[in-house]
DNA sequence: AGCCAGGACGGAA
DNA sequence: TTCCGTCATGGC
């Protein structure tokens, strides 16, 4: 078991920040978390975080995949005092992070994403897990599927995932699967390509546009400068911003900026 | 009971 | 280029 004095860190907020589609409520306010091919249960109290694993897992997988090592104080001070909505939306959510995901898993989430509820997407992602995701165990002895292998996807038909209720994006899945499968979309090489680049190379996918890139920049990627327009932001922007967003005030970390004001308008 | 959701695609203009 | 109809599904 490992404990740390986390400012800035708020594991309700990020659960339901919409990133990572797996996390599920586990006792006492605690999460399961299932990724990066494991499966964590973290729970917090105050500003002290416990994960339920040992030193070596939490320094070399948890550690940067909830960012710890950034100050998102600075993020925050960095807002401008007059930017009420900002301003507000810190003070709800002040607590999220922005989280490194598995690359493959986050296009296939967010593939799923397009026109979709956030409550389905989990559905849709669930069930993508049970039919084709490798079964382990955790340290409890308890069953769990990881995320299906691009493999796994490439050999299937879209009918064949007509049980996940994916609907018209069953396609878009198995034929991103295979153009990653026959080394047509090169993820390894896109990992390492600076977010312009990266973006443009995700949209090759099938299913994958100018808004999903973002997401999969911003969300496994870590380009936090990414800033994907969906239709919560552009509510946000409209309402808010009629003269747009102050892209030039968050230059290199607009995605930050983006998060917050996304949970913000989700109203949680 | 509809409305609409973290949009993308293909074809038309 | 931009615009528009279409695509599945079910939570709310």
């Amino acid at each position: 078991m490992i404990t740390r004095r986390i400012p800035d860190f708020n594991l309700g907020q990020i659960a339901r920040s919409g990133q990572c589609f797996r996390f599920d409520p586990a006792e006492d306010g605690a999460y399961t978390l299932t990724a990066r091919g494991r499966q964590l249960t973290l729970g917090q109290d105050g500003d002290t975080v416990w994960f339920d694993c040992g030193e070596e897992e939490f320094s070399s997988v948890w550690r940067p995949y909830f960012d710890l090592d950034t100050d998102y104080g600075a993020f925050k001070r960095a807002v401008s005092k007059q930017d009420k909505y900002l301003q507000a939306a810190i003070a709800a959510g002040g607590g999220i992070r922005i989280l490194r995901q598995e690359l493959w898993e986050t296009i296939v989430c967010f593939i799923i994403s397009q026109q979709n509820h956030i409550a389905r997407i989990k559905k849709c992602v669930e069930n993508l897990c049970l039919l084709l995701g490798e079964p382990c165990y955790n340290k409890h002895g308890e069953r769990y599927f990881c995320f299906p292998k691009p493999e796994a996807l490439a050999l299937c038909e879209p009918s064949d995932l007509a049980c996940c209720r994916l609907g018209y994006r069953a396609k878009y899945l198995t034929q991103s699967a295979r153009q990653v499968v026959s080394g047509e979309v090169d993820l390894q090489r896109i990992a390492a390509l600076p977010y312009e680049e990266a973006r443009q190379e995700l949209m090759r996918l099938t299913g994958v546009g100018v808004k999903v890139a973002e997401c999969i920049c911003l969300y496994a990627l870590h380009h936090i400068d990414a800033f994907p327009v969906d239709t919560h932001i552009r509510a946000m922007l409209d309402k808010h911003y009629p003269k747009g967003f102050p892209m030039k005030r968050y230059r290199g970390f607009a995605g930050v900026m983006q998060q917050y004001g996304f949970y913000y308008e989700l109203g949680v």
